[in-house]
DNA sequence: TAACAAACAGTCAACCCTGTCTTTTTGTGC
DNA sequence: GCACAAAAAGACAGGGTTGACTGTTTGTTA
C-alpha cells in the first residue's frame, strides 16, 4: 500500500542482528526467570536494545514471544542434528538414549517447557507453539527411528519409539525439579536393555534399511554389556 | 507470645471452611489460568471471600501458594489411594497403567505442573514444592510396585518402575499441549507388554509378596492378549 | 546534496497486583 | 451485659509492566 517498490532489504539486513539479540535474550530469560519473569523491559535491557527499538521490531509482547518460539524451534532442530551428526556411527542404543536425554535436559528444553506451560492458558501463544511443537516432535521421532535403525513396519515398534520420547520428556520434566543425573543414567541403562530386547524380539526384514546409520543387528552387538550393577 | 492460653480452636474451626475454599479456588485457578494468572485478587473473588479475610488467613501470596501445594499434595494422595482401592483385584498390568495415565492427565496433575514450573525459578516456592513432591513420588512408586506385584530385589525392576512413572509424567506433559487420547492408549498398551515381558524375564521368588494385590504370575496371565492392531 | 522512510531512542499514562492499614463485625469468656 | 480478641471488610499506596506516543538518527534514493 504505502511502501512502493523502492528500498526493501538492504539496511534491514543489518537490523537482523538486533532481532537476533532480542530473541536470544528472550530465551535466556525464559530459562533464568521463567515465562512470567520475562518482561519486555528485562529483555530489552538484557539485549542492550532500547525500548523504542524493541517495540519497533516487535510491537507487542506476543509478537516477541512468538518469534522466540520460532527461533527456539530452529535452535532445537539444529542442536539435535548436530548431536546426531557427532554420534559415533553405530554407537548403539545407549548412545542414542544419551543424546535424547541430554537434549531433554538442556536449556533449550527448559525454555520450551516454559513456553508449553504458558501456552496452555494463553490461546494466542498456543496458536504459535502447537504447530511448531508438532513439527519438532516429528523431527525427533524420525531422527530417533533412524539412529536406532528401527523398522516401524513391525507392529509395536512405533509405539516403543514414542514411549521412548515420552520417557525422556518425563525425565526432562523431573530434572527441572530435582537434577538427579545418576538416577537418569540408571533408568536409561535399563531402558536401553528393554529396547534392544523388544526390537530384536520381532525383527522384520532389516536388509532394506537404506540410509539407516546402524541396523538393528550391528547396534545390538555393539552394545557393551555393562549394566550389571544397575540395582 | 501475645496470645495467652485462652481460646484456641473453637471458632477457628469454623474458619477452616474459608481456608479450604481459598485453597480450592487457588487450585482451580492454577488449572484455568496458570500460575501467573492466579492473582490473589482473583482467588478471593473466586472463593467468595473478601480481600481482607483472605489476607487475614494468608498474609502473603507465598503463604497462600505454599498452603495450596500442601493441599494439592493431600488431594493427589487421596485420589491415588481411591483409584487404587477401586482397581479390580488382579486387574493386570494394563489396568495399573490406566490408573497412572489417568492420574497424570488429571486436573490435579495440571495444577502440580504449574507449581513445578513456577517453583523452578522461585526459590521460596521450591522450598515448599520439592520435599512434598518427593513424598508424593515415593508414594506413587510404592503404590505402583504394590499394584504390579513387582519384586524390587530383582536387578532392573526398580529402574523399570521408575521408567514407567517418568513415562506417564511425560505423557501427562504432552497431554497439556495436545490431548491425543488414542495415542496415549496405544503407547500404554505397548508399555504393558514390555513390562510384563521384562518382569517375567528374570523373576525372583514371588511367593513372599505378602499383601501384594496381584502377584506377577496372575497378572501376567490375566492380561488379555488384545494388542495386535497397535500399528 | 536534498528528501524521505526506516530504524532507533526515551518518556508517559493506564493498568494490575501485592501487601499495609484502619474500620467494622462476630464470637467467646467473665 | 461487658470486655476483649479474633475474624472479616474494604480503602490505599507503592511497584512494576505494557504499549502508545513523540522525537532523533541513520541510510538510501534521486
Amino acid at each position: 500500500m504505502v511502501t512502493a517498490a523502492t528500498t526493501r532489504v538492504p539496511q534491514e539486513e543489518r537490523s537482523r542482528a538486533m532481532r537476533a539479540r532480542l530473541l536470544e535474550a528472550t530465551v535466556e530469560l525464559l530459562v533464568e526467570r521463567g515465562f512470567a519473569g520475562t518482561s519486555t523491559t528485562l529483555v530489552s535491557e538484557r539485549a542492550g536494545v532500547s525500548r523504542g527499538a524493541q517495540l519497533h521490531h516487535f510491537p507487542t509482547k506476543n509478537d516477541l514471544v512468538v518469534a522466540a518460539v520460532e527461533h527456539l524451534t530452529a535452535v532445537r532442530g539444529a542442536e539435535l542434528e548436530a548431536a546426531a551428526a557427532a554420534l559415533p556411527s553405530g554407537g548403539g542404543t545407549r548412545a542414542v538414549l544419551t543424546l535424547l536425554g541430554d537434549h531433554f535436559t538442556s536449556p533449550v528444553f527448559t525454555a520450551a517447557l516454559e513456553l508449553w506451560v504458558a501456552a496452555r492458558t494463553d490461546p494466542a501463544l498456543m496458536e504459535a507453539v502447537a504447530p511448531l511443537e508438532q513439527k519438532v516432535g516429528r523431527e525427533v521421532h524420525r531422527l530417533t527411528v533412524e539412529l536406532l535403525g528401527a523398522d516401524e513396519s513391525v507392529p509395536g515398534v512405533r509405539e516403543l519409539v514414542q514411549a521412548t520420547l515420552d520417557l525422556v520428556r518425563g525425565l526432562g520434566l523431573a530434572t527441572t525439579i530435582t537434577d538427579d543425573r545418576r538416577r537418569r543414567e540408571r533408568i536409561l541403562d535399563r531402558w536401553a536393555q528393554v529396547i534392544d530386547q523388544a526390537l530384536d524380539a520381532a525383527p522384520g526384514p532389516t536388509s532394506d534399511a537404506t540410509d539407516a546409520r546402524a541396523t538393528r543387528a550391528t547396534s545390538a552387538h555393539a552394545t557393551p554389556a555393562t549394566p550389571r550393577e544397575t540395582t
